[in-house]
Formats: C-alpha cells, structure tokens, sequence
DNA sequence: GACGGGTGACTACAGATGTCGTCATGATGT
DNA sequence: ACATCATGACGACATCTGTAGTCACCCGTC
C-alpha cells in the first residue's frame, strides 16, 4: 500500500482546480481560486506541499513550470471518504447513506437516479 | 448558528465512547479505548479539550467526576457530514451518494432499505 | 544589456492537533 | 492517620495548517 498523503482543506480547493484545469501554472490556480481571496503567495505554498506530499507533479518546459495532479481524483475521494465513514460512522456505510439520504433534498430525478444506482450496486 | 466546535479525528473516538456509555469517568473512557494504546493522559486531555470546546460536559458528584457528552451525536454528525461534502463533493449531495453506494458492498436488505428511504425522501 | 514582473525556493508564525509529563489533591487501603 | 494510587489542573512540544513575506532567478522589453 502506498499511503496516500493526508490533503488538507485548502489544499482540496487546490487539487480541485488542478484536476479540473488540466496542467497549468500556479498564475493559472491564483485565478482560478480569485474568489478565495488568497494571496499569490499562499497558493504557491499549497502548490508545494501538495508536490512535496506527491499529490502533484510539476513539469518545467522551456519558459513555463506546469503542475499537474499525481494522484487521480478518485482514489482521494475515496480515501477521504473512507476515512470521514470511519471518524463519523465508524466505517458503516449503510447508516451513513441513511443520514445522507434524509438529510438531502433530493429532487424526484436524482432519487430516481439512486435507485437505478441501488438497483446495480446491491449484486456486485 | 451556534458554530458548533471543531473535533479532531482524535476527539471523535472519545465522543464516540461519550456518546455510548453515557456519564462515566475519565478512567472508564480509557479502558474503552484501550485499543487505542493511549496512555491515561493523553485521553485525559482529549477530555478536557472537549470540554473547554463545550462538546463535554462535567458533573462533580461526592467522589466522581463524569463525563458527559454535552452536544448530541446527531449534531455533530450533522456537521461533520455538510463539511465533508462541501471539501470533497463541493456540497453536492447526489455525486457523492452515487459514489458511496457505487463503493459499498451492500446486501440487498441494505439496498431495499435504502430504497425506502428514498421514497420517503424526496420531501419532509 | 540592465530592469521589472512573474514565479520557484526558503522562511515565518500563530493556532490546532497528537501525545505525553509533572504536580497536587482527594480517595483508598491497611 | 499514613502511604499509595487515581485523577483533575496546567504545561510541554513536535507537527500540521492557514496564511503570507523575502529572496533570487528567468524572460521579455526598452
């Protein structure tokens, strides 16, 4: 097991736009995250924590220093959400999905779209 | 909003023993967690950190001092739960439910009982 | 060919967190 | 009562996080 790194908070709104925006430059994220109100500077200290956690990779081509994501977004989500199923609900998923389901509004077409999900997900 | 108190990973174990046994001592929380391998210490100040958050709460009876969980479960849950998504969902509810029940292995009880759920769900 | 702007590297620093120690006091056993 | 043990109060300290400053270097401009 290669022990994902741990991704802070800030260091999510990170990663979100470094998987969504493809590689980029750390001008690039700045803007992106513009309405998070972070110096330039505080961006490219969780550039670097997230390169040093491996979570990220930089590419230096001739003029730009691109970062692009190491790690896929799904195997994170997965881990965090592991994790949060474990501290909150002690790993059961169920009563988790029950809290959630509850706890949503959901509109008649995402229930819809659940049960369809349910019915393939029960028999793997 | 009352801002509820951030707990740490760590605090949440002992919420959890909190929130099971009812009022108890500082002593009894650790033989519950003892599977933990903390010392007495180390719980003890979980303990008081949770209380000068207002998590916990304490009763001084004639030769006791216990414990109580000041905040329900369900609260924290709650909380935990919103801030969870919002990191890694964006706050989305419905992705993050296709991928918690994409990911579980749930028996087909787990999978009707959902269900129900779901058509209760739609509104309060 | 020096100069300023963007950006990587290093540094800072307060607050939260994980882990644990010391001390004094109150409970307990003999 | 006295020695002992458990435990509340207070303290410690390294690491992680959030937020940011300074320095130095590369690039294109004048």
């Amino acid at each position: 097991m290669k022990s994902l790194p741990e991704i802070s908070d800030s260091e999510w709104d990170v990663m979100k736009i470094v998987w969504d925006h493809g590689p980029l430059t750390s001008g690039d994220v700045v803007k992106h995250l513009s309405d998070r109100h972070w110096k330039p500077r505080t961006v490219k200290t969780l550039l670097s924590r997230l390169v040093s956690k491996g979570a990220v990779g930089t590419s230096e081509e001739p003029g730009r220093f691109l970062y692009a994501a190491k790690i896929p977004r799904e195997t994170l989500v997965r881990q965090e959400s592991k994790s949060f199923l474990a501290r909150v609900f002690d790993g059961a998923i169920a009563p988790a999905l029950v809290h959630f389901i509850a706890d949503a509004d959901l509109s008649p077409k995402e229930v819809a779209e659940l049960k369809k999900i349910l019915d393939r997900g029960g028999k793997s």
